[in-house]
DNA sequence: TAAAATACTGCAATCGATTGCGGAATCGGT
DNA sequence: ACCGATTCCGCAATCGATTGCAGTATTTTA
């Protein structure tokens, strides 16, 4: 019942009498090979649904259509979204894509770099783990001549394209709208300084309150630890228990948002009105959270497109220049929770001109 | 810079002044070969990190050490845990995983499916799509010699393992615990009957309600076309604007749930207290939603690794009969939504005996 | 000392497809 | 009838590693 018994060229050549050679010339209808040759030869791979044997293939021309992709979540919205946009790209260009994860650890890291190097992957995405810094694994591959692309989290040591969230510029904007909004004290929490994304989004606050002639409050930028629910709700209640509440959370994504949310609904405090919140990320959380969670979109899918059509493209033979960035536009979803602050005497004159 | 060019045997071989064979025999230190022999191999290929070629060795062993998984979504949180599952325990038997969607369509999966089979993959996972019904093309798939395990979503079409979840005993779980706490009037908004999950928590639904002695009513149960939040809050509003308003809803998923939970804030319902809700599938919006979801979570990781090691125990030699099924236990998440019921007159009998 | 056993090593085929090159057959031209 | 051009096809090498078998030393045994 089992029918393990591929066809091969060999059997088409000597059951119609003729070499190898001229079966394969045949199917690809060579010049060199008269037209009844090559009408028989196709005729008999239709019949006996001829498939040229991939290994054999991926062997000579020393090529898989493998593709590899790590990142260091693949249960994560953000991710899974990379990942997805990823596949459907290589699937319509007739690869394939071996996915693997680092957990963030860089020994894991390596060893999923290597098994993909030693499978033979024909090139590579990565958005590389909060340990790795140099990215040595990394180097290994592309000195074997695989081109790869960085994506999200980067790191500038490898001389690869990148294709990055501006993940300044979604700040900028999530910022500048809270404060169009009214909110002028505004808070952040952000994320480990030695990940790129975190430094980008605190950079990005600092230059919208800059533009609006705000004077940064250094007691309101919070780092996280972890980043999760938890750590939104403790450093809300901190701020807001302290001498000097802020009356907006800018928080590095929706989770953290989520557990400032969850402070400020315990406290009854109006959200928006009283206080206003944005995250970053735009997770399916944001959308159902109540009130809706106003947040920057990061395209995902559209990252995971992107980095895929250049390696394909290098992988073609294009010759993309090493270091390239294609910096993806986040776009602000604006729902319920950075809603227009409610005028009071004192901030009142903060509005004027505003709008 | 680029150093494409690999070591190979014969590089070795021909600097050591040996044969391909010999170097070949010596690097796993074949009892033919003289221990001298086998040093300077060994230390030469240490020195030139000297790597066997896999697409070499693939191509003579026909075996590429890829399985393939091929899942409706990958955006999706019990999907991506099945993933990660299913590569964490592949990687550690030195398997890469080449991941694929069909997006709940037929056309979408066949593709993938040969893309699998084509690119040389020794075994499939796969959860098959709403569409798929007899899985031709996976059947072709079985015919070329691959084991296949199916995961979650299953037909029994196909005489494949199977690992999957209980949902007739999640569902059953549910049900019970809403009851326990007092509900009795209890909806169900299941999904489409084509899909046997949504059978099977249909079915788990009915008997948890037959057990406790309580007829179902036909108008409770509703078919979800679309299985998201908007879906759960129009048939919550139905309900409950109706003559006969449940006072508690299993949903068939915690999107839906919370869809219900939208509208039940909106009207000022107490959950839980006058109505009790219970979600599935444990997401993390079950646990970030306030008040929070209580849920069934489906141990979406354990199942990718389940299945991940029957695959990789049929790839090395064991016979997995074809009819295994594997059920993966539920376990029931209680959070606050589906906490008890507040005691009324009407109700207070009913009780008796409860806990 | 000759024969047999032992210890090493290499030749060549194999996996399946591709391709440079040379050879055979047919045809046309003079 | 002979020679060059054209048409069509196959041999053999190649990719890199593996392995059955045969062959050559070296040592042991009788």
């Amino acid at each position: 019942m089992i029918d393990k018994s591929k066809v091969t060229l060999k059997d088409i050549a000597k059951e119609l009498g003729i070499s190898v050679s001229t079966a394969s010339r045949a199917l690809k209808a060579h010049p060199d090979i008269a037209k009844e040759t090559v009408r028989a030869v196709k005729e008999l791979a239709e019949k006996y649904q001829y498939v040229p044997n991939s290994l054999a293939i991926s062997f000579r021309k020393k090529k898989t259509f493998n593709i590899g992709l790590v990142v260091p979540e693949i249960v994560h919205h953000f991710f899974s979204n990379i990942i997805s946009g990823a596949i459907a790209t290589a699937n319509q260009s007739g690869y394939n894509v071996m996915v693997s994860q680092s957990n963030d650890v860089l020994q894991d890291e390596k060893a999923a770099v290597n098994a993909m190097l030693h499978s033979g992957v024909d090139g590579l995405l990565i958005s590389i783990s909060n340990e790795t810094v140099l990215g040595e694994h990394i180097q290994e591959l592309m000195h074997a001549g695989k081109p790869v692309v960085q994506m999200d989290k980067v790191t500038d040591h490898l001389k690869t394209p990148q294709v990055i969230v501006d993940d300044f510029d979604g700040a900028y904007q999530a910022v500048q709208h809270l404060i169009q909004n009214g909110y002028r004290k505004i808070a952040h929490f952000r994320g480990r300084p030695i990940v790129k994304n975190a430094n980008q989004r605190y950079f990005g606050y600092l230059q919208a309150l800059k533009d609006a002639g705000i004077t940064p409050e250094k007691d309101w930028v919070k780092h996280c630890v972890q980043i999760n629910e938890a750590e939104g709700y403790r450093f809300a209640k901190e701020l807001l228990e302290g001498p000097n509440p802020p009356d907006a959370f800018f928080c590095i994504t929706d989770l953290v948002a989520l557990g400032v949310l969850r402070y400020l609904k315990e406290q009854k405090i109006e959200v928006p009105g009283e206080v206003g919140l944005m995250g970053f990320s735009n997770w399916k959380l944001a959308e159902i959270s109540s009130p809706a969670l106003s947040t920057v979109d990061q395209h995902g899918y559209e990252i995971g497109v992107r980095a895929t059509q250049m390696l394909l493209d290098s992988l073609a033979g294009a010759s993309i220049s090493s270091d390239a960035i294609t910096e993806i536009k986040t776009n602000l979803v604006i729902r319920e929770s950075s809603g227009r602050k409610k005028v009071q005497q004192q901030t009142q004159e903060a509005l004027v001109g505003n709008n």
